[in-house]
DNA sequence: GTCTATATCAAGATAGAC
DNA sequence: GTCTATCTTGATATAGAC
């Protein structure tokens, strides 16, 4: 009832290739290098997927029904609440989803002209925006991208684990980004 | 007097490379790209530098010298001063260099296997040591990271100037890092 | 010091066998 | 569903003219 002995090769390709992607970046990626790690040739990858792009394309696919996820639930609260959750919900996405989040926040950027990244990138303005609480200072909206930024880029490297991360994540954007008196400890 | 009315034609690919490798990617820049930008041919890239990667070098040696002064200048104080001074230091370095910043940040550390970048990374970790006032708490050396990183990634794209990011970069960092009750506020 | 070739190689992608 | 060719393109780099 495990059901992990073996996992498709679709899968498994995915999570090869989101790993390398985030490592060394989409064109720094062959289809080669996806193949031999995944123990097969490069036309039963182009099987799978209809080219390389395809491939980036489930996987930011996966990061973004995440993100909207986490926006419905961000709905209909009021700043300071939706900035907390925002904080909390957003560590542990990021967590959970390490290599698409940074395929979002370093890969994707790169693709401006891709229309269909436009929603994911909106997404991700949307939620730096809850985090800022809405405000229109500059310093402010910094602050939520470099937050964002380095919480996304750290959380890359397999050197930590999550457990280890989750606390010290969510301490320093509480620390960086929280402006009300309240809640800055725990 | 001013000396900018022509710049040589080695220090404009530099400075055309910097840009491109900042935003996207090593791999992702081709000479014809820098080539096309610079206005001049592969093959005058070529006689100006060895191969791509020499202007790869050529440029991190540039940050790597500037980090060199920074953690010169640092040397001697104790702990609490050496973070602060650290922290201001570091953003002012960001600012002067964005791309050069940038480049040791997110492409050097894809190139593990090249000793030439070893004492560049050598420093970058000396540094993020200073700013944490060389707390063993990986929760601190986790936050040290994700700043610093945040900062970088901030600084690269062109939508805020120098004079907007300093103060901010300055106070988020600040409030993030900084644990003794002084300070937390200019 | 810069350009016009051109060599060489690896990448993404396709066709068709098994 | 996967493999063995093979095609096409574009990249780095070299040689030699100007």
């Amino acid at each position: 009832m495990v059901r992990m002995v073996r996992v498709s090769t679709r899968d498994e390709i995915l999570r090869v290739a989101g790993e390398q992607f985030a490592r060394v970046g989409f064109k720094g990626t062959s289809l080669q290098d996806i193949a031999v790690e995944v123990g097969c040739s490069k036309a039963a990858l182009l099987y799978h997927f209809a080219g390389k792009e395809q491939i980036l394309l489930a996987l930011v696919a996966t990061a973004e029904a995440a993100l909207t996820g986490l926006l419905a639930d961000l709905d209909g609260l009021d700043a300071p609440a939706a900035q907390a959750l925002a904080i909390e919900r957003f560590v542990d996405l990021v967590l959970e989803f390490r290599r698409e989040a940074a395929l979002v926040y370093e890969v994707v950027p790169q693709f401006h002209s891709e229309p269909a990244f436009g929603t994911v990138l909106a997404e991700a303005d949307k939620l730096c925006v809850l985090i800022t609480a809405g405000s229109e200072d500059p310093a402010a909206i910094i602050a939520a991208q470099t937050v964002l930024h380095g919480i996304v880029n750290v959380a890359i490297d397999d050197k930590w684990d999550a457990a280890e991360l989750r606390p010290a994540l969510l301490r320093v954007a509480r620390r960086a980004l929280i402006t009300t008196p309240h809640h800055d400890k725990d």
